[in-house]
DNA sequence: TATTAGCATGGAAACGTTACCAGTAACGTT
DNA sequence: AACGTTACTGGTAACGTTTCCATGCTAATA
């Protein structure tokens, strides 16, 4: 029960293989006639054309890769689902590759894409600081990078990139924290190289201190990993260090809910005794108890943005592009005026 | 800048074509000198071979297909992760398919299992209870069932499965409720067809409250379908139903989850008016207020029987297996002594 | 010395497509 | 009547591998 291939098809429907070629392929300059019948033929044996083959040929692949650091992450997730959706709707089809760690993978990265013959690549998250060694030109595949940090001294013409100002966006966060009386926020951020996501978050909470005439301390700095467990952590050290916090920015809605944990065990009441600020707004964050105070990424539109932009360039040839999308702050229940 | 094939690398190193791919290939009848001077030039000229040509010629990918029923569900994010990884360190790299509505794509995956010439599937969850329509034998590929039921009627030779009892987890979990006095016990389940996960739990739900002697009332059934809303939804509607609810318990954590919501929102303390019994034992679990007590799933250990019998099939071929892991009630804050 | 065996290698035929080129038939134009 | 044009169609050379087969060489055996 050997699987049939084109020329048995074009035996069978007693035509050439460059005819049925065509028809798989869409091409005009066939004759409705013959184009029914070979399309009959293909319909009753079930044949399907061997993709390996196709792209031998062609030289290229249909694939689109997805690089991720890790999916621990519910917001990757649910951005990974709706642009695979998109994706294959235009007839692509996604290969995910988690647990690049970008900075040192650089590299397998650049064997991943060459070997699968990919004819795009999108980075999600991660922090890219040292881009300029994967050598998008030498990709030569449409390169989108996506909800993460664009290193500078990059010709901004050879990949596109959506994404979220973070430091207006965590500026916001803190500056409405102290605009309802906080003054003793405490940081959970990230301890990245420069440049990265976390550090510019930092920034816009550094801004916004500074906009309030506040102080910045040492002490309300602490660092994670974007996991329950480091949020958690990273609670207890500040915890530890300082008394008289009363308010708390995670910049990931997992930390601030790993970090929820810590301050629970402390025997401390959330927001009674401290307010806790989120950020990314994913499911969870709603459902949260109390329900996480958070800055709303629209996850959403990114996705589809990011599917978008990547089809445009390789479906119509379009020039790369760079989107910002706006971020909201969501009023819950975890912070509350001092 | 035209990418080098084997022919060009045979030709720089001065040997035939079929030397080369005998040293990408490992094949051991090449002299080592020979090797080492071809994994050189191979390391200068930075010569990745041709996945397409590969698989073209060998009529198989190294691809393995899993296929997910959408990847909301957080124990499935990291079931994927953990069994990308080890399925890569031997070799083989995973196309992740999500969406598939396995009752009625069954003939959608059917194709993408064949157009991506995949060497194995793995189905995550779901319900198959229309395997059979998938015709197994067909696809002439290792095929293996995680975290699903297994359909009757089907030669258990012919498929691999890794599971977990989910009726007497369940009966457990609801044994335990009982034991501590707990008597009117609501369940969010799943609305599926027969013979599906939550058929199981719902099962062992049962169970448990016939060994206790307790009546089984139909207000105490709701459905939800894996998400955080409709578990909210699923408690809204039990909390209108009945008073005298002492207990949920849902079959997943997200549900769980949910019902928090729905339960805070109504004014009711968890643990101290209803105690809230998950199941999955997600890493949200631990992190949740108050703590979920749950059932625990072995994650890690499920992804990795999976991965490893696949390779052993695939590398060694082993015969199909069928393994049960054992689960584990964890109790943490949601549930307490009436 | 002649014969065999084994090792290391190269040549070339597939694998299933696509796309270029050439060819045919039918039809209109000069 | 000779010639383009147009609309289809078929043949076949790639694409970059792997693997079978053949070959040359060295060493071992009779």
């Amino acid at each position: 029960m050997k699987n049939l291939n084109i020329r048995d098809i074009a035996r069978i429907a007693g035509v050439g293989v460059s005819t049925v070629s065509r028809v798989i392929n869409q091409h005009s300059d066939v004759k409705e006639e013959t184009r029914k019948h070979v399309l009959e033929v293909i319909e009753e044996y079930n044949y399907i054309p061997n993709n390996s083959a196709r792209n031998l040929k062609r030289t290229e692949s249909n694939h689109i890769g997805i690089l991720v650091k890790g999916m621990y992450n519910p917001f990757f997730a649910r951005m990974i689902q709706s642009i695979e959706k998109k994706l294959a709707r235009a007839g692509y089809s996604a290969i995910i590759h988690y647990n690049i760690d970008n900075n040192k993978d650089i590299d397998a990265a650049y064997e991943f894409i060459m070997e699968k013959k990919l004819m795009g690549v999108i980075c999600l998250g991660g922090d890219f600081d040292r881009l300029s060694d994967l050598d998008i030109e030498r990709l030569r595949v449409p390169f989108i990078l996506s909800s993460t940090e664009i290193p500078e001294n990059v010709d901004r013409n050879i990949f596109s990139s959506v994404i979220i100002d973070n430091e207006k966006a965590a500026f916001n966060a803190v500056d409405y924290l102290c605009n309802i009386g906080h003054s003793s926020i405490g940081i959970i951020s990230t301890g990245e190289d420069d440049k990265s996501v976390g550090t510019y978050r930092t920034e816009g909470y550094i801004k916004a201190l500074e906009k309030h005439g506040i102080e910045k301390k040492d002490e309300l700095f602490e660092v994670g990993a974007y996991t329950f467990e480091t949020g958690y952590e990273a609670m207890i050290r500040l915890l530890e260090k300082t008394t008289k916090l009363t308010a708390v920015f995670a910049i990931s809605d997992i930390m601030a809910i790993g970090a929820a944990k810590a301050i629970y065990e402390k025997g401390l009441k959330i927001p009674e005794d401290i307010s806790l600020m989120g950020f990314d707004d994913i499911d969870y964050a709603a459902y949260f108890n109390p329900t996480l105070t958070t800055v709303h990424q629209p996850v959403e539109e990114i996705a589809m943005m990011t599917a978008d932009i990547m089809i445009s360039i390789l479906d119509d040839e379009k020039p790369h592009r760079h989107v910002v999308f706006d971020t909201a702050l969501v009023e819950r229940a975890s912070c509350i005026p001092l």
